[in-house]
DNA sequence: GAGTTTGAAACT
DNA sequence: CAGTTTCAAACTC
């Protein structure tokens, strides 16, 4: 889905939500005068924007939520934006259909296009006024019509809020949002003190529970004074296997709704708080992530651009290939919803997506731009449990359309698939990068607000959330999920949590309260024991508190082509590899497996069987995409194809499991199962059969056809060993770090992620396959007291190597014959991008230790328009992750100044 | 929820 | 390093 958004004349906030049947997603889309950014917040921090926001009144339709005293934000559901019913948020928070009611002075308009396109219309005509009007009628209403057959996108929804509500976000008020099935998908508070509306509701009502494969493209246009930039609104996934199934989907609706009911959506949350009136991202970071069980069906890309006419500076915000899926836990049926979970997310660890099969580049919250300053950004997500999200592919993108203009390409992907591909944490990290970026764009507006602490929140409901309702019940603790304190829920007995066997300490954050370790000392009030304990181990092993995901350059010794042009592609991989000996590296037991990375030549594994990748598939996968890299794939010996082939073949094989429906639970059973047949096989003939007709061919015949597509896809996925690893949104710092490690330390370089980048175009991509990862917790960065990694802990690590090679091990295999077709293709490679970031980075002081990995923004803006595959390939990705540092041990922590050195230490133990 | 399995972390 | 023990998570029932 692509969502254009015209130049605004002064900075504004449009706050878009995002429906998925599941999990309604917000955008939050700030455009200063200069700038015109897109943040995937819903949150109140578009209130203090909105005040800002020049954005005419619409005279819409739009109606007005009589009961507000305050004007209400706008918020037009997608399908029912023609709709004009007033609501009362309370209303709205049972998802009546008419929840978007508003006052308006202000109104954008979004029209779904059946065509999958969205249409934003930016209808008010009237100057100004409106953030005046506290309580006030006038607002800026965005309404947003989907009409997408797709159901992908059940509706986007755009508000501008008020200052208002901005207040109701403040104080984590989220937090306390009671998350109860009742409301639905609304997990928020409604009750008109809140100032905040909840359409979540809504928008799962309209969603289609099915998520067709296609991407309904959503092209959203401004219609007011202001110029717009035209959008393509091809969208190739769109086209692809969808086609047109919007009326069906409409009279879905019905049904959806009712499933929405019995199953619990989870809200998607997304809130911005202003606290101060700088950013300090690095004092929340954390992300928690909770797996979601449910299929991910929704697929949609959103593709934003904006252009400013004035600066000259377009940004382009694209989401491609966004799969939102609500399906039922068991994964049998799509129409069911997934069963929610909480996830808690603190956007200042932003992690952009890219496209499915594309790893996960996460960017973290800059800490610099914060730092030194009082504000704090803190951007907490809490997806719906439902939210099943899944973009392959967003992107950012400031093009320069004048000398000073720069293109930031943002490449974000938001999926949340339960079982399979992705995870809400993925999704969320995806919105922190994008938001983050989105803050670097404008750093400037940011300032701004010294008096407000930005604080972004995601709150997602879940399930797990409502058993927290219950005091003195512990939330269950969600598999590789951290707490949204950033916690890891550990239940240490006897290490006191102060021992690497604790994963709260190992990820570097202090216990939580949702840990249940016993005698604990992992506690911001025994710091100095924490300090101590944790430089005593890293004295021992440097890299104990090292990223053990790392992305890994194929070939390391070749860097790049003498055209100067490509760098080898990476893979992520576990760092040190896994000893399974048992397990077969299809279960969590293994490390490599529970990263969601396939097992490379590190492993020391026994009959591997990691679906991810099979240890003896890595070398080979790794040295064909090498090869293609250097264009040498054609000169591949017939036998090297053919070995190819029934790797890729393995890989398809044992994706379909991963990635179709399955929940991780059912994963968990065909694995096991696979396990036992594996077992009984090895006895039989001492040998791992794997026959099409094993079981798993039986559980992927379960999948529907629309599924099996996907899976190809997955398959594809694992030969880009690169995405893969990449598109574990958990430890994005490990793979930066790794790649950093292992030969492009030029490449790594550290830019603070707000001040620093502004200008600098960047591209962020986040692929994800699930949320389970447990390493996940690394790359997040808790906020909150508990967490000691808050506020200087944080490290940024850049990648230097870029992403683009990513897709090239699926090309290669579609080279091959392979029938996948979703396959995200970057085609970034581009070295100079990274030669150029990595020196742009450089250039950048290090106020914060960070690293980031960033690839510059594709010259090339076609790309965007092209297809969706064009797209997906055109995204360039940068990761900026933070990894979570003990807050006084590592480097990042004390060397504010000096994040390079940090770096060092880290890639060199 | 108790008990078992597993493999990393810690220890020798 | 290797071998063993310890540990907490993953898993099973
Ligand atoms: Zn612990
Ligand atoms: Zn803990
Ligand atoms: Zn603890
Ligand atoms: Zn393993
Ligand atoms: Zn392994
Ligand atoms: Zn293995």
């Amino acid at each position: 889905m692509v969502v254009t958004v015209p130049p605004l004349s002064s900075p504004s906030v449009l706050y878009f939500k995002y429906y998925s049947s599941s999990t309604p997603l917000l955008f939050f889309i700030v455009s200063p005068g200069t700038y015109n950014s897109v943040l995937f917040v819903d949150s109140p921090i578009y209130s203090y924007l909105s005040s800002l926001s020049p954005i005419q009144q619409a005279k819409s339709a739009a109606q007005g939520f009589p009961g507000l005293v305050s004007p209400a934000p706008v918020l037009t559901s997608p399908q029912i934006s023609t709709q004009t019913t007033s609501l009362t948020r309370q209303q709205h928070s049972y998802a009546s259909g008419s929840e978007f009611s508003q006052d308006n002075d202000k109104c954008l308009k979004i029209d779904r296009v059946l065509g999958d396109s969205m249409t934003l219309t930016h209808q008010s005509n009237d100057v100004l006024t409106s953030s005046d009007q506290k309580g006030g009628d006038a607002r800026d209403l965005l309404q947003v019509k989907p009409r997408s057959p797709s159901g992908y996108i059940d509706g986007l929804l755009a508000q501008l809020v008020d200052e208002k509500y901005a207040n109701f976000v403040r104080g984590k008020h989220f937090d306390n949002v009671p998350q109860s099935p009742q409301y639905g998908c609304m997990g928020r508070k409604d009750s008109a003190e809140d100032g905040y509306m909840n359409l979540d509701a809504s928008a799962s009502l309209f969603e289609q529970p099915e998520c067709a494969q296609a991407d309904p493209i959503i092209n959203v246009k401004l219609v007011g004074n202001e110029p717009w930039i035209a959008s393509s609104t091809e969208d190739i996934h769109s086209a692809s296997s969808i086609g047109n199934k919007s009326e069906q989907a409409q009279g879905h609706h019905a049904d959806s709704f009712s499933e929405v009911n019995h199953l619990q959506h989870g809200v998607l949350r997304h809130c911005l708080q202003y606290d101060g009136s700088q950013w300090n991202s690095a004092v929340d970071n954390s992300v928690s992530c909770n797996p979601i069980h449910s299929q991910s069906k929704f697929q949609d890309s959103l593709h934003v651009l904006s252009t400013v006419p004035k600066d000259g500076q377009l940004l382009n915000m694209e989401k491609s290939t966004s799969t939102i899926c609500a399906s039922g836990m068991n994964g049998n049926s799509r129409s069911s919803f997934p069963r929610p979970k909480g996830v808690g997310l603190h956007l200042n660890n932003i992690v952009s997506a890219a496209p499915i099969t594309g790893g996960i580049e996460s960017v973290q919250s800059p800490e610099n731009t914060a730092k030194g300053k009082n504000s704090l950004f803190n951007l907490r997500n809490h997806f719906g449990c439902n939210a099943n999200v899944k973009s392959s592919s967003s992107k950012i993108e400031k093009v320069p359309s004048s000398a000073k203009n720069e293109m930031l390409e943002s490449n974000a992907c938001i999926a949340a698939t339960s079982g399979r591909l992705l995870s809400q944490d993925t999704m969320k990290s995806s919105a922190k990068g994008m938001l983050l970026k989105i803050a670097e764009q404008h750093a400037p507006l940011l300032d701004m607000l010294d008096k407000s602490k930005c604080k972004l929140e995601v709150l997602e409901s879940v399930e797990e959330d409502f058993s927290l309702d219950s005091p003195g019940k512990k939330r269950k603790k969600a598999l590789n999920s951290k707490d949204y304190d950033g916690c890891k829920r550990c239940n240490c007995k006897k290490s006191k949590c102060l021992k690497l066997y604790c994963d709260c300490f190992a990820a570097g954050f202090y216990c939580g309260e949702s840990c249940t370790c016993q005698g604990c000392s992992n506690k911001p009030e025994y710091e100095d024991t924490v300090v101590d304990i944790r430089q005593q181990i890293e004295s021992k092993n440097p890299l104990a508190f090292a990223p053990r995901i790392v992305e890994s350059v194929v070939d390391s010794h070749v860097n790049i082509v003498e055209d100067g042009n490509s760098l080898p592609p990476a893979s992520l991989r576990h760092k040190r590899g896994c000893n399974c000996k048992k397990s077969m590296c299809l279960k969590k037991y293994c490390e490599c497996y529970q990263a969601n990375v396939s097992c490379s030549d590190g492993c020391r594994c026994e009959g591997c069987r990691n679906v991810y990748g099979r240890k003896e598939d890595y070398g080979m996968v790794r040295e064909i995409i090498h090869k293609r890299h250097t264009n040498e794939v054609t000169e591949l010996a017939s036998d090297e194809k053919l070995e190819l082939v029934a790797a890729r073949d393995r890989l398809m094989q044992d994706k379909v499991h991963d990635f179709n429906s399955l929940t991780p639970h059912t994963l968990s059973l065909q694995c096991s199962d696979l396990q036992k047949k594996v077992q009984k096989s090895r006895l039989t003939s001492g040998r791992y059969v794997f026959s099409p007709n094993s079981d798993l061919n039986g559980l992927s015949s379960r999948h529907s056809r629309t599924n099996y597509p996907r899976s190809l896809h997955g398959c594809s996925m694992l030969l880009e060993g690169r995405e893969v690893s990449v598109a574990n949104p958990f430890n994005p710092c490990e793979n930066l770090e790794e790649t950093c490690d292992e030969g492009h330390p030029n490449s790594c370089q550290f830019t603070p992620f707000l001040s620093h980048l502004p200008t600098t175009t960047m591209a962020a991509s986040a692929s994800w396959k699930r949320t389970d990862l447990r390493n996940i917790s690394q790359s997040q960065i808790s906020s909150g007291d508990s967490h000691p990694l808050s506020n200087s802990s944080l490290c940024w690590h850049s990648s230097p190597t870029t992403s683009t090679t990513e897709v090239d091990g699926s090309q290669i295999l579609q080279d091959f014959g392979s029938s996948s077709k979703n396959c995200d293709i970057s085609a970034d490679d581009t070295p100079e991008i990274l030669k150029d970031s990595s020196t742009t980075v450089m250039s950048v002081k290090v106020s914060s230790p960070n690293k980031k990995r960033i690839s510059p923004p594709d010259p090339c803006t076609d790309e965007l328009k092209s297809s969706s595959l064009g797209s997906l390939r055109s995204s360039r990705r940068f990761i900026l992750q933070a990894v979570p540092r003990f807050p006084l041990l590592t480097p990042c922590h004390g060397s504010k100044e000096g994040t390079d050195q940090k770096s060092d230490e880290i890639s060199k133990p």
